[in-house]
DNA sequence: ATGAAAGCGCTAACAG
DNA sequence: CTGTTAGCGCTTTCAT
C-alpha cells in the first residue's frame, strides 16, 4: 500500500506538488485560502510527510544514533531517558543500538547508524572510541562519548569522575576500620573501571595498606560476575572483610554470593558499589556506594550533541561529579579481623 | 560534509554510477575485475551506502518503530531488549519512542515513527491501541502491541495472561491466613492493571471475603505512586494485613513506605508485586511476586512482527503465562488479626 | 557486461 | 502567488 505523496495532494487539490510541498510547511508564499484547502485535503486523505524524502533533499533526518551496551543494564536505560528528554524537545529521534560489550558488534552498530544518515551519535561505555574516526570522518558526523574507554581522540565527551568518588568511598571502608579490602572490577578495561581501581589501590596506599594483588579481581559489570568474582574472594585463605564493587549490579552479585554462604552484611563483609541505581536504597542491606546522575549525563551529552550539530563550540571534556551515598551494607569489620593485617 | 555517493565511485572508477550500484550489491551481471576493483575503490573512499537513497527507491526502511512508556521502567527495557535480540538478526534497526503515558504524546509518537516509514511498529504498554488505527492503515505497517490496554481492533498482540496469576498471588495470601487485603493499582486503566485487579477480587470473592473499596487504590506502576497509595492504606483505621501491587516497582513504594512507618514485612504486612524484575530477589525481604517473561515477550512480540510484515499469517493474540514466585515478603498476619475481619 | 534513463518523495531555485 | 525544473542517492528497467 503506497503512502499518499504531495503529488497525490496535488493532483486532488488541482495545483502542482511544490505549492502542497509550500503550503503543508507554512510558507507565506502562498494564498491562504489555497493553503487552507491543501491542508483539508492532506489531512482528509490521512498524509504524513515522508522523512525519507525530505532528508534525502535537506541532508538531515532529525535522527540521533544512541549506541549502548544493553539496554537492559538500568544505568544505560536511564541515560537514553536523559537522551531522549532532550532529543525529543529539539524534535529528534532516536536510533538505538547494542554493542554487548563487543567491538565487533559495536563497529557493526554504528556503521548501521551511519548509513541511515543519522544527524549525530552519542555512544555510552564504548569500548573501540577511536576506531570510529576512520567511520566518521569522511561523513562528518558529530560524536558524543559517555563514559567511555578511551577519552584522547574525541573532542566531546561527559563521564563520571569516578577516581575522587571511589577514594572516598575506600577511604569510607577504612575509616571504618577495614583493611583486608577487595575490589570486584570490569573485565573490559573500561577507563571508569580504570579510575575506581585508581581510586581503590590510592586509598589503600595513602592509609599504609599494603595492595595484594589477590584482593583485586574482575567481574563482568552484572549481577553474574559479581557472585562469581565474590565467590572466588570468599574461598581465600583469608577473606576481604570489605569489597568495593564496580558498580552496583556487581555488588548485588556479591552480595547474592555473601549471603548464599549463610554470611551477614556488614557483620562479617561490607560491601560497596558504584553507580546508585533507582533501587539500591531498597536493597537488603541498603548499599552504600557513589550516586552516579545518570539521566543529566545523558541529557548533557545530547545538550552538547545539539550543539556540537548546530556548529557552537561548547564544553570539550564534561567529568561529572559523584556523590558518596553511605547506606548499611558497610559498617565495622568483624571483631576478631580488627587488629590487623594477618598475612 | 558529503558523504561520497555512488557516483562519487563511479567516476573515481569510470563506470557508471548503475554500474557500481550492480557491484557492490554483488550482481552477478557484474565483471568480477571490474566489481573487485570498484569495491576496492569503494573502500578506500570510506563508501557507506545511504539506506535514504536505498530505503525511497525499495519502499523497505529496515527499521522498526518501538513505543515505550518510558525506557527507565526496567520492564520496558527488557521488552526492548528481546525486541533488539530478533531485530538484530534479521538486518532491522529500532526507532526508539516514549509515551510516558501521555496519550497525546503516544500518538505523536507513532506520527514521528511513521514519518520516518518504520517497516513495523511494537507497542508496549499503549493507551491509545485503537487510535492507532487511523493512521496506520493509510499507510499500511503492521503493528504488534505488548500488554496493551485495548486488545480488540488489533490481531496481533503479546501479552502477559496476568489474571490467573492474580488470583493464585491473592490466594496465597488468603492461605496464609489475610483476610484484609489490599490492592494498589495503577491509575491509567491497563488491560494488565483490570486483570490483575480481577484475579484479586475473584479470590477474594471465592472465598467468601468482603470487597472493600477503600483497600483498593491506585498507584502510578512507579515507586513514588506506591509510596503514596501505600502511606494512604496505612491511615486507614483498620489497616490491610496484606497488599497485591500492581507491579514490583509499585511494592517496593510500598515497601518502603511501610518500612518507614516503622512496620515490619511480612510480619506486620505483607506485601506481593507482579513482574519479578531482575532485582527482585535482591530486595528486602525478597519480593513474592509473579514472573513475567518480559525478554521472552519481546522477541515473541518481535518475531511475529516480522512475520507479518513477511505476509505469512501467525499467531493472533498470544497471552503469555505468568508463574508464582513465593520468596519472603509475604508471611501469615500478625496473630492479633489473625481471627477474623473487624469492619 | 555496461550504460542511459526513470523515478521513489521531497525541497528549492528560478521563472513567470 | 504559482508552476516548472532539477536533484538529493539509490535501484531497476530497458537498451546496447
Amino acid at each position: 500500500m503506497k503512502p499518499v505523496s504531495i503529488k497525490d495532494i496535488a493532483r486532488a487539490a488541482r495545483v502542482s506538488h511544490s505549492t502542497v510541498s509550500r503550503a503543508l510547511r507554512g510558507s507565506p508564499l502562498v494564498n491562504p485560502k489555497t493553503a487552507a484547502r491543501i491542508r483539508r485535503i492532506a489531512e482528509k486523505l490521512g498524509y504524513l510527510p515522508s522523512a525519507l524524502g525530505r532528508s534525502l533533499k535537506t541532508r538531515q533526518t532529525m535522527t540521533l544514533g544512541v549506541v549502548v551496551n544493553t539496554i537492559a543494564d538500568p544505568v544505560m536505560a536511564e541515560l537514553v531517558a536523559g537522551i531522549q528528554e532532550v532529543a525529543n524537545r529539539a524534535g529528534y529521534s532516536i536510533l538505538l543500538a547494542e554493542s554487548h560489550a563487543e567491538p565487533e558488534r559495536e563497529l557493526r552498530a554504528v556503521r548501521s547508524l551511519l548509513e541511515h544518515r543519522v544527524d549525530g551519535v552519542l555512544a555510552a561505555a564504548s569500548r573501540v572510541g577511536p576506531d570510529y574516526r576512520s567511520l566518521l570522518e569522511p561523513i562528518g558526523v558529530p560524536i558524543v562519548l559517555i563514559n567511555n574507554q578511551h577519552p584522547q581522540p574525541y573532542r566531546h565527551a561527559v563521564s563520571i569522575d569516578s577516581l575522587p568518588a571511589s577514594l572516598a568511598i575506600t577511604e569510607h571502608l577504612i575509616a571504618l576500620g577495614h583493611r583486608r579490602i577487595a575490589y570486584i572490577g570490569d573485565r573490559y578495561g573500561y577507563q571508569t573501571d580504570w579510575e575506581r581501581y585508581t581510586g581503590y589501590a590510592e586509598a589503600l596506599r595513602a592509609h599504609g595498606i599494603e595492595l595484594r594483588p589477590e584482593l583485586a579481581v574482575k567481574g563482568d559489570g552484572m549481577i553474574a560476575g559479581g557472585i562469581e568474582a565474590m565467590s572466588a574472594l570468599l574461598e581465600l585463605r583469608h577473606r576481604p572483610t570489605a569489597v568495593f564493587c564496580y558498580n552496583d549490579l556487581t555488588a548485588i552479585g556479591a552480595m547474592r554470593a555473601i549471603r548464599s554462604r549463610g554470611l551477614r552484611i556488614p557483620q562479617d563483609i561490607s560491601v560497596a558499589g558504584f553507580d546508585d541505581l533507582f533501587f539500591s536504597a531498597d536493597t537488603n542491606p541498603p548499599l552504600t556506594t557513589v550516586r552516579q546522575p545518570k539521566r543529566l549525563m545523558g541529557a548533557m551529552a545530547a545538550e552538547i550533541l545539539l550543539k556540537v550539530m548546530a556548529g557552537e563550540e561548547c564544553e570539550q571534556d564534561i567529568r561529572v561529579p559523584g556523590e558518596l551515598v553511605i547506606r548499611e551494607s558497610t559498617g565495622p569489620p568483624p571483631s576478631n579481623s580488627r587488629t590487623g593485617d594477618p598475612s
